[in-house]
RNA sequence: GCCCGGGUAGCUCAGUUGGUAGAGCAUGCGACUGAAAAUCGCAGUGUCGGCGGUUCGACUCCGUCCCCGGGCA
């Protein structure tokens, strides 16, 4: 078992060490059921007894969606101990939210902290989230829906072949069976008449260079987590998830929509009705909840910058993380 | 005890006149710029139930034994 922490900021400070005044921003990230939110609970608590109060914000994709309680695994009152949490449960399911949506109202989040002098503290596993917060996104302006809805409207191999002579160089990087990024190429190109390289050659809206950031990726072992992936949903099952879905199935969405999507949505849908008997829907869900999780380990294993510097500990015991993150908050 | 069907990858199975096997799923690895709990790419592995026989050569044919279904007694 293993915890690979690390701290990070814009890299001018050298190694990760807080520098100057700016303030600080403490992550915890890691997969899917891996205790993430009761760490950040146990951090809160041991940073406003070592005189900083801390506010925790929601990084997860799925639990900013108020339709999601149960199956996004949102922390219930009891579990918050206290803690004011923010972007939990904040968008309607009718509402897709975006990586930038996100990062816009975290990064408004982490301003309201700092100017009430509290500690932010970021949980969660969505890495695109995180990255957007912390390196910026491209500026793209908002698609035409119009544009959207007709793009999504087509088969991929439409899409592409439409790509290659709208977009060759998207065309050509794009896996043509990709049905997401091919579709946001197209999207891109049609709704603001220029290619997706041309935006990408600039992202904004990053705060790492105005931050002090301390974070800390949980990197369970395997085995593990899988049993506890296992575990959780079976226990999502016995406490409202059939219950969940049947109320977001009423509200008779599109089934494009991410809420529509998040692990168990369709699993337990297709339950109701009357595709799959409970131990099958028992399985699937544990299943996507697995896979979900093995990509988290390769996201987090590659994708954070090089301007984050790691570190590695023995043991995923949140005492230990707690010391580690509080000496680098230099809070103890 | 007899008859029928079946034993091939971790699982479910395919395998066409005999030329030492392949799909899906699982698993592992990877990608990731506004849907990311999404979307997509790549890659293993097999004493083809055991033993014997026919054959240059057997997962394929023959014999025998074992195991699992179903049926008849």
């Amino acid at each position: 078992m293993s915890t690979d922490g690390i701290s990070f900021d814009d890299g001018s400070a050298g190694n990760g060490s807080i520098s100057g005044a700016r303030p600080r921003v403490a992550l915890i990230a890691g997969p899917t059921a891996s205790g993430k939110s009761d760490l950040a609970v146990e951090l809160a608590l041991a940073s406003e007894r070592a005189g900083l109060p801390a506010t925790v914000i929601n990084a997860d994709s799925a639990q900013v969606y108020a339709d999601l309680a149960v199956l996004s695994a949102r922390p219930s009152e009891a579990e918050m101990r206290g803690v004011p949490h923010v972007l939990f449960g904040t968008w309607d399911g009718a509402q897709a939210c975006s990586a930038a949506d996100w990062a816009a109202r975290a990064r408004d989040e982490i301003a309201k902290a700092h100017a009430s002098r509290r500690l932010p503290i970021l949980v969660g596993g969505t890495g695109l989230y995180l990255r957007t917060l912390i390196d910026g996104i491209a500026p793209i302006p908002a698609i035409d829906p119009a544009v959207r809805e007709a793009v999504r409207a087509l088969p991929v191999a439409a899409a592409h072949a439409a790509l290659a002579s709208e977009d060759p160089q998207a065309a050509m990087r794009l896996n043509p069976a990709d049905t997401t990024r091919v579709a946001r190429a197209l999207e891109v190109v049609r709704s603001t008449g220029r290619p997706l390289d041309h935006w990408h050659a600039r992202r904004e809206g990053g705060i790492a260079g105005a931050v002090a950031l301390t974070a800390t990726v949980l990197v369970p072992e395997r085995e593990w987590l899988y049993a506890r992936c296992d575990r959780r949903f079976a226990l999502m099952m016995e406490n409202g998830a059939v219950e969940e879905v049947e109320a977001l199935l009423s509200r008779d969405l599109d089934p494009a929509l991410p809420v529509m999507r998040a692990i168990g949505v369709p699993e337990i849908a297709a339950m109701l009705a009357g595709r799959a008997d409970r131990a099958a829907t028992l399985e699937a869900g544990a299943q996507a909840t697995r896979r979900y999780a093995k990509r988290q380990y390769t996201w987090f294993r590659h994708q954070p910058p090089t301007a984050w510097t790691r570190f590695d500990t023995e043991s995923v015991d949140n005492k230990l993380i707690i010391e580690t993150l509080l000496r680098d908050l230099r809070l103890t």
